[in-house]
DNA sequence: GTCTATATACGGATAGAC
DNA sequence: GTCTATCCGTATATAGAC
């Protein structure tokens, strides 16, 4: 068997290397990853890593960019869409953000721990800014207030509503399984059921009073 | 000055230590922080970081205890109090959490992350199974249910929901600044609102609809 | 491209003087 | 109790054979 055949049945080195690297790294973050633990769980030599990636350091960047991407640009296409509600926009981002957590549960734990210590300036580098802030989402909510829809309240509020109940459960999901005295297909099953209640709530929140 | 006297104006060696560990290791993690830094941190000697506590690990699970202390058992008087109506506790725990968060934002991150990767099962040795599931608040809550009075739900979404309305923009806070295009002074001012707010979000959800 | 062997640096911990 | 100097294991990174 070619090499070119056997890389599209099994995995390209490389990509084993950043597939064992996102394991890794997003379950025990940078400090807490031996570049040795990744070789291992590659399957790989540990040589072949620096071959590949030159350092650690350039590795983790890799990793840690395409999950930021991920985790902010996942909800970009949603809220700059201008077809949909801003009642639809909410389900959307919900929806897809529990889809994607309930496969990586450790993501939004990693990018917001690594990000707190940010050794290399990682976020300023974003350009999220006026990115959200502008968005089509943010406009309609604003015109809903000014249209005395819904309660008057700074948009970033509700942003940290919708965050808040659709991904602290995952963050938090040792201690809130421990409580519960809950295994993972039942924690799991209360996620799913948060598809289709968050977005209630929260229409239940802007609700004027 | 005899040194008795002194340590009552400065601060003991050990607490010195204390202090900066509780600092770096809140900030950086277990592996992310170097006992060097604890000890430049503290203003002292390297080498009597060991003599205090005779290892980092040590160090680090006498810190790691005292969080997790206040994390989950900040609560537990609160919930456990049959004088309060559940209403008025879910305004108490708001309010205790974003008065504690504001003074310690970086505690439920370092919380929730080092739990995540349990080296030597942490969790596991805490005793909050029965005793939150059990206690008179989620009681209180089961009764309002029975009686028709709230909506039906899994208390554990309940709790979910006060939690992550409360600590998450705290967890979020770098990313949420950001976007916000918001300084340290605007976001604790929002957090103020949020001890307001929050309670009142939550009774809207237990709305019967 | 992939391996073995090794250089080099770093971090936790201790010995021993004061 | 506090310091300086140092030991020693461990982790990243590279040299060089295949």
């Amino acid at each position: 068997m070619k090499r070119k055949e056997k890389e599209q049945i099994d995995q390209s080195t490389e990509e084993k290397i950043k597939a064992a690297a996102y394991k890794l790294f997003t379950q025990k973050g940078y400090a807490g990853t031996r570049t040795r633990d990744i070789a291992e769980e590659a399957g790989i030599n540990l040589a072949l890593l620096n071959y590949y990636f030159r350092s650690k350091e350039k590795l983790f960047d890799l990793i840690m960019t395409d999950n930021m991407k991920q985790f902010v640009f996942g909800i970009l296409a949603v809220i700059h869409d201008e077809k949909t509600t801003y009642e639809e926009k909410i389900t959307l981002i919900v929806n897809a953000y529990i889809d994607m957590l309930i496969i990586q549960p450790d993501m939004p734990i990693f990018v917001l721990s690594e990000i707190r210590y940010d050794p290399s300036g990682l976020i300023e580098r974003m350009t999220l800014d006026s990115s959200i802030m502008n968005s089509c989402f943010i406009k309609q909510l604003k015109q809903a207030m000014d249209a005395g829809e819904i309660a008057v309240l700074n948009p970033i509020h509700i942003l940290m509503n919708i965050l808040g109940l659709t991904i602290f459960p995952f963050i938090g999901s040792p201690i809130l399984k421990k409580i519960g005295g809950m295994g993972d297909e039942q924690f799991t099953a209360m996620m799913l059921e948060r598809k289709m209640l968050v977005p209630v709530w929260i229409k239940e929140m802007l609700k004027k009073k």
